[in-house]
RNA sequence: CGGGGUGUAGCUCAGCCUGGCUAGAGCGCGUGGUUUGGGACCACGAAGUCGCAGGUUCGAAUCCUGUCACCCCGACCA
């Protein structure tokens, strides 16, 4: 039997861990930090990737690759950023090591470099000192740019997935001739953030922008997604600034409009990381493990053949066989990202049948389907959905004919429970709050909590320090009407959201 | 950076207080056999500079000093 996983309700923190590492999806790293994606888990970042590739790429942007290494003078130019950055830098000085006999391998000391290097924590600098040479006249614009990545963030504490010192993501970077325009951008990446959310990762989102107090260092403003973890925490999961002209200026990045003016261009940048990965396990996984939403899939189905004897076992097998290539050979269609259907058939015949059904379920395979001899009498096989674990999800005797559309169908129901799940999920565990005393009490629950808010950044802090939770954020679909702050009493446009976060 | 803890086989740990023969267990791994419709079992086997350095001692995983690393709590955290 392999390592139990820790139920949720007995340690959420561990049970999370617990999946990270017995559905082989990361391993910490010797580096402190630093984590290695096992081929599980980047399977899952790959698929992630595919799909919001093809968002980006159908609202017109385009992938490039910009320095890891970023010159310290630029990381200065902009001072928000510089102020917010700078106590996580990694920071290269030299260029070259010393191997010598009796003193082993050490720094150079003549190696170092005339100015320090700094590993990336975001790109905008070092891409906004690029644009300055692309950017001359208003023809040349928008500039419409991601880069797929590696960044590092010294952080202090680190958790796999959620917050690691070296993390991928990918990062836009957009440059527009109006303030309008990039306006319209922040907003429109925020939606593609939330389809993908809600769509692939089949995890409900809140949508808006941060409060002043939490937005990015060297933003304008700071639209996020929001999602609802198991435990009731709240995880951001993407975001999207309006930069403003900010580094335009930091940079001189000016272009000529088509009256010949010189104006400075105005900017958005917007990115999504291997968090998200984080955010996949805890909002669907159970105690049994993994349950990964099947457009984000890397195996679609597992088929087990079962059988005592050698007969028994070739003819579950040609069945098998039979089956998952109906599966693949299904017509290619856009849920699926018109890829086949990834179908495993399980030879494992040496490992007992329990082993079996209980590593697929660990792995978070959606559809696990069973072909034996007493289905084979009946031409029939049993059909297991992942999002109901253990025997509850398991169909027996559906007829082999027919099966592939069956499951196809499957496959689609699955996606849609999962979403609709975690969606009631937020929904019963989402409060209001009319007064502070209330507020205090349902900060102790699970959930979202919807309070009005003075729009200070005294209030928040004075929230935070007492409380915990941090306003989400201001979202735009929700309650609007006015009301006043529960702490204050000054008046409120609208009520916002608050949770305690990852 | 403050507080606490842990370093012994791939993993989880026992042994340390009270020094002593060849350093142990479970899981995992390898080989052979019996099994197989919800995490099978038997037999045999491989595998450890006891974090590192120094000291005390006839003798150190065990005692002392130093050091490094990691984990947890806090502070910090697009």
């Amino acid at each position: 039997m392999a390592d139990k996983i820790t139920p949720r309700a007995q340690d959420y923190p561990q049970w999370y861990l617990d999946i990270v590492k017995q559905a082989g999806l990361a391993d910490n790293s010797d580096v402190r930090g630093c984590m290695v994606i096992k081929p599980t888990g980047f399977a899952l970042w790959e698929n992630m990737q595919r799909a919001l590739d093809r968002l980006f790429k159908a609202t017109g942007h385009v992938n490039a690759y910009f320095p890891l290494f970023i010159p310290i003078s630029y990381l200065a130019k902009e001072e928000e950023m510089a102020e917010g950055f700078a106590k996580e830098c990694a920071v290269v000085t030299h260029h070259r090591l010393k191997a010598e006999k009796g003193k082993g391998l050490y720094v150079d000391p003549e190696a170092k470099l005339e100015e320090p290097l700094v590993v990336r924590p975001t790109s905008e600098t070092i891409i906004w000192r690029t644009y300055k040479d692309w950017i001359q006249s208003y023809r040349d614009l928008p500039i419409l740019v991601n880069q797929w990545a590696n960044v590092v963030r010294w952080e202090m504490r680190t958790r796999l997935f959620l917050r690691t010192a070296e993390f991928l993501w990918q990062e836009g970077h957009t440059a527009h001739a109006t303030q309008a325009e990039a306006e319209e951008e922040t907003l429109r990446m925020v939606r593609i953030y939330q389809q993908f959310a809600e769509e692939f990762m089949a995890m409900p989102v809140l949508v808006g922008p941060k409060t002043e107090g939490q937005k990015f260092p060297g933003a304008i403003y700071t639209l996020c997604i929001e999602a609802l973890m198991q435990d009731g925490k709240a995880l951001q999961a993407g975001t999207s600034h309006f930069l403003g002209q900010n580094f335009a200026k930091a940079f001189d990045v000016t272009f000529q409009n088509d009256k010949g003016q010189r104006e400075y261009a105005w900017a958005t940048s917007w990115g999504a990381s291997t968090r998200l990965i984080g955010g996949l396990i805890m909002t669907h996984s159970d105690d049994n493990g993994l349950v990964v939403p099947p457009r984000l899939a890397h195996t679609h189905v597992a088929i087990c053949p079962l059988g005592k004897t050698d007969e028994e076992r070739s003819a579950s097998l040609a069945a098998a066989e039979k089956l998952a290539a109906e599966l693949r050979g299904l017509p290619r269609c856009e849920f699926f990202g018109y890829e086949p259907l990834t179908v495993k058939v399980d030879q494992a015949f040496d490992k007992s049948p329990g082993f079996r059904y209980a590593e697929y379920e660990l792995r978070g395979v959606p559809v696990r389907v069973e072909i034996g001899p007493k289905d084979l009498e009946k031409s029939a096989c049993a059909v297991a959905r992942r999002d109901r674990p253990g025997k509850d999800g398991k169909a027996f005797g559906v007829p082999l004919a027919g099966a592939a559309q069956h499951i196809d169908q499957l496959l689609r129901d699955i996606q849609a429970s999962l979403f609709n799940r975690a969606k009631e999920f937020r929904e019963s565990t989402t409060r209001t709050a009319r007064t502070y005393d209330e507020f205090k009490e349902m900060i102790e629950l699970p959930g979202f909590i919807w309070a009005h808010w003075d729009g200070t950044r005294a209030t928040e802090d004075r929230i935070q320090e007492e409380t915990k939770a941090t306003i989400r954020c201001l979202p735009y679909d929700g309650p609007s009407e006015p009301g006043t702050c529960m702490i204050s009493g000054q008046p409120s446009a609208r009520p916002v959201v608050f949770a305690r976060a990852y």
